[in-house]
RNA sequence: GAGGGCGUAGCUCAGCAGGCAGAGCAACGGACUUUUAAUCCGUAGGUCGCGGGUUCGAAUCCCGCCGCCCUCACCA
């Protein structure tokens, strides 16, 4: 037995055929001179009928809609800037394209020639002399009006989605927008991009677990870099002062509503900067982004409302420590108690690892931000310099917004001698793999040729785009997120 | 990884005090030369996520599995 599907499928291959024994190609090809819909839109109209003296224009375009009203039909044609309805008239095109006709369906693809005017309802309309076939659609598109709704489905077929569901592909073009404007910004401000491994043999730079691949004609495992850091910095080594790059970074861990194991992550690197450089640097790159959004400085994501203002907030980890804990972060005793009061166990766990889980699960989802977090606890910041007056703090601050980490930036540490001492000091109480302090010899070495002191940032573009589009979870902003693949049930 | 919710036609959804599987759109056939979610006449379309159980009888109740969503946990 045939399903439903299939006969379909079956029905609109016998139209593709119908197509070919009329002499035209059902997948088409080369199609010029079309003018974007929106263009041909704007248009003057002149007075009279149309064929006689509407503007002759051409376009190209996905089928919405049809209307047949037996000797006439009507059709919305769609494409990547607009709509517009295109009149056949069985006594205006040639026989052969309303042969044609019988073999349109909703998501063809179709170029039209005609002249352009308004019909007797006022409507914007191609009055069609000539069309031409470019591309057959097999499968039933999802319902015009509904749309789709099935967040599966929709994630499944993003492709459908972004076709018919005019928010999703609004987001998406924001994503564009805002990439295209940060590249632009960096680079008027002398910033060059690069381009670093992918495929590493130390996945480091970052607290997280790497994905493992392997190699065939080396013979060894290779991991997906989890943070660009470490490269970057060595083009620092090598002289370049102002770079950055925008990349993506794979972790392996849980998916969620702001995770997706690969991401997008923005680094950038200054040479003679410092944290305090940086921190300049990401209020008015992201301010530019909301600037560029055009909706004010007021971003309104979910219930709260989010000031852009300049300047943000500024508070240091301790002060918020104190603030929302209750107590100092280096007074051991008092951090203990505060553990067990929040239901953290922390045995056999060092006071800072204790101190970066309490502000993790209690401090950093509070943060409605915008707001910058500096100054952290020298231990948990292996890659960061020392305050020179405190050896305690690491210069490194994190941007927060609406509970999320969306910016990381150091004081970048270049004395390798400090360098390798944090990365052999494995905090007790955090796993291996979820420590930043991974030994990287060759990363040293690179060191010990002399990194000009710099500063360093690192930007969730994923994140941002979320804030700045007003998202709520990440799979909004990226056109397509993992899912598990679906088994197919019975036989396969 | 834990808890909760959801899964019915291509899409959007009803049906779930157990009793013949439903609608709108899409599709197929027909009428119509100015429609606007065109209208009208007619037709067809189902592994009710998968598997098991209870029952005379299961889309509906129970158990297991798969997938997605939400909350939490880990992380940016």
């Amino acid at each position: 037995m045939t399903s439903p599907l299939e006969k379909f499928e079956a029905d609109r291959l016998a139209k593709l055929r119908k197509i070919e024994a009329l002499g035209l190609d059902p997948w088409g090809g080369r199609f010029e001179n079309h003018q974007p819909i929106s263009k041909v839109r704007a248009l003057p109209l002149a007075e009279g009928d149309p064929f006689a003296v509407g503007p002759r224009v051409r376009i190209a375009g996905r089928i919405h809609t049809i209307r047949r009203m037996g000797r006439i039909i009507f059709l919305d044609l769609v494409d990547a800037t607009g709509k517009i309805q295109v009149l056949i008239g069985q006594k205006q095109v040639p026989e052969k394209d309303w042969s044609l006709c019988d073999c349109l369906d909703l998501g063809d693809w179709l170029g039209v020639d005609g002249h352009f005017g308004k019909t007797k309802t006022g409507e914007l309309t191609i009055f069609a002399t000539q069309l031409h076939f470019l591309t057959k659609s097999l499968l039933p598109h999802p319902d015009k009006w509904a749309g789709i709704a099935d967040t599966e489905f929709a994630l499944r077929h993003r492709y459908l989605d972004l076709l018919y569901n005019a928010d999703v592909r609004e987001r998406a073009l924001w994503r564009i927008r805002f990439l295209a404007h940060i590249r632009d910004y960096l680079n008027r401000l002398g910033y060059l991009e690069v381009e670093t491994p992918v495929l590493q043999v130390i996945a480091g730079g970052a607290a997280a677990r790497p994905f493992v691949t392997h190699h065939n004609a080396l013979g060894i495992d290779l991991y997906l870099r989890i943070a660009l850091e470490l490269h970057l910095k060595r083009l620092l080594v090598a002289g370049f002062e102002k770079i950055y790059e925008i990349g993506r970074v794979f972790r392996n861990e849980g998916i969620s509503p702001r995770h997706n194991p690969e991401f997008t992550m923005l680094e950038l690197y200054e040479a003679y900067g410092d944290y305090h450089t940086m921190m300049e640097l990401t209020e008015k790159l992201i301010l530019s982004c909301v600037d560029l959004l055009g909706k004010g400085r007021q971003l309104k994501l979910g219930n709260t409302v989010l000031d852009f203002s300049p300047p943000w907030k500024r508070a240091s980890y301790a002060d918020l420590f104190r603030e929302y804990i209750g107590v100092d972060w280096q007074d051991t005793e008092g951090v203990f108690r505060a553990a067990q009061r929040y239901g953290i166990d922390a045995t056999n766990m060092e006071r800072d690892v204790v101190v970066h889980y309490l502000f993790e699960k209690i401090i950093g989802d509070q943060l409605q931000g915008p707001i910058f977090v500096y100054d952290y606890p020298a231990s948990l910041c292996p890659l960061t310099k020392r305050k020179r007056d405190n050896p305690e703090l690491a210069e490194r601050f994190e941007l927060y917004i609406q509970g999320m980490e969306l910016a990381n930036a150091y004081t970048e540490l270049n004395d390798p001698i400090t360098q390798e001492a944090a990365f052999r000091r494995q905090l007790a109480g955090l796993p291996e793999e979820e420590s930043m302090a991974r030994m990287d010899e060759d990363f040293l070495q690179a060191l010990k040729y002399g990194m000009p002191p710099a500063g360093g940032l690192g930007i969730g573009i994923d994140r941002l785009v979320m804030v700045l589009t007003g998202s709520r979870t990440i799979r909004d902003v990226i056109l397509f997120p993992l899912l598990r693949p679906e088994k197919r049930s019975g036989i396969s």
